[in-house]
DNA sequence: ATGATTTACATAGCTTACTATGTAAATCGA
DNA sequence: TCGATTTACATAGTAAGCTATGTAAATCAT
């Protein structure tokens, strides 16, 4: 049935991650869990408390992508916020006693997944897939922009404002 | 940095899939395209009618998820669609002038991008990983529950209403 | 020590994806 | 043929991701 699709890497890529996240959310939903909570929960599984910089870079999503999934998990109780006594500006997030109970369901669940997904490939290959996909990731972040440090809005003075003659 | 979730499977997939987007997004947001646009590009490149199921199905997504997708292409002038003289609950949606002028430009850039992204692999090691993806969609794919028909709503009468005692 | 810059987070707005369900056309079965 | 079922699409609602940008705390440079 799929037949030109199947040589883009693109393609099957985005495909196998839509696959792995329904079938990741079919074993947690009963529980309140979904895929975007697996990188969250691993990194506060011992009880620590990190902050929000902290945990968007652990998943490697953007900033504002973390802070929406903090705001979901915080709604459904999952985590708490606590005040950075080093930083104003951050919170230190962890988890509640609710979702430190499903840590373990959470890895077995992970677990699952990966194994099943892995189920047709020899052992060796197993290992040769996450190196693939390891270079293939490191290729494509390699690609991205630069962000450089964004430009401080200075105080308006019409003379001097950006781009004005 | 990161370290354990290159363990993962499915964390990596997710993660390569998220790059694949940005790379793509990159090259065509000039043009007002998407990476959600590619499969519906390949599938009506030549000019043909195609429904809304078939495109769905071309591109391994949900229907209303392609319906959401074709309704922005519509919106950006990408496609048009004619009634289906065969089935008066389909259209056949086809690519506009404007949009066949940029299939090149699309095939160039996803050419780019997987490309770069198999950049760091062997030319073996490209084949390999392909038909590694495809044996985990394939498993993940199996997965899947099963997605019946659905049932059909009766003519409401109270002493039948499903359910009901 | 203070003004400028940078950093950490919040917010707005959008896309892509999912599930669940409504509606009308087509098809099936008795 | 006609009622029941199935199919094709539409719609509602939500999650998860992105970019762009606002704001306040921290830091830097003079």
């Amino acid at each position: 049935m799929p037949l030109e699709r199947t040589l883009s890497a693109g393609y099957m890529t985005n495909w196998a991650a839509r696959l792995f996240a329904v079938a990741i959310e079919r074993r947690l939903k009963a529980r309140g869990l979904s895929s975007a909570h697996l990188p969250v929960f691993f990194a506060l599984a011992d009880g620590a408390a990190r902050t929000q910089k902290d945990l968007a870079a652990a998943a490697a999503v953007e900033q504002p992508t973390m802070a929406a999934t903090l705001a979901r998990m915080e709604r459904d109780g999952l985590i708490r916020r606590a005040p950075d006594p080093a930083d104003g500006r951050s919170s230190l997030v962890s988890l509640t006693e609710t979702a430190l109970a499903d840590v373990d369901a959470v890895r077995r669940a992970t677990d699952e997944v990966n194994a099943l997904a892995l189920a047709d490939l020899a052992p060796s290959e197993r290992d040769i897939f996450l190196s693939l996909l390891e270079k293939v990731v490191t290729a494509l972040a390699a690609d991205a922009p630069e962000k450089p440090p964004r430009a401080a809005r200075r105080k308006a003075t019409a003379s001097t404002a950006d781009g004005s003659p």
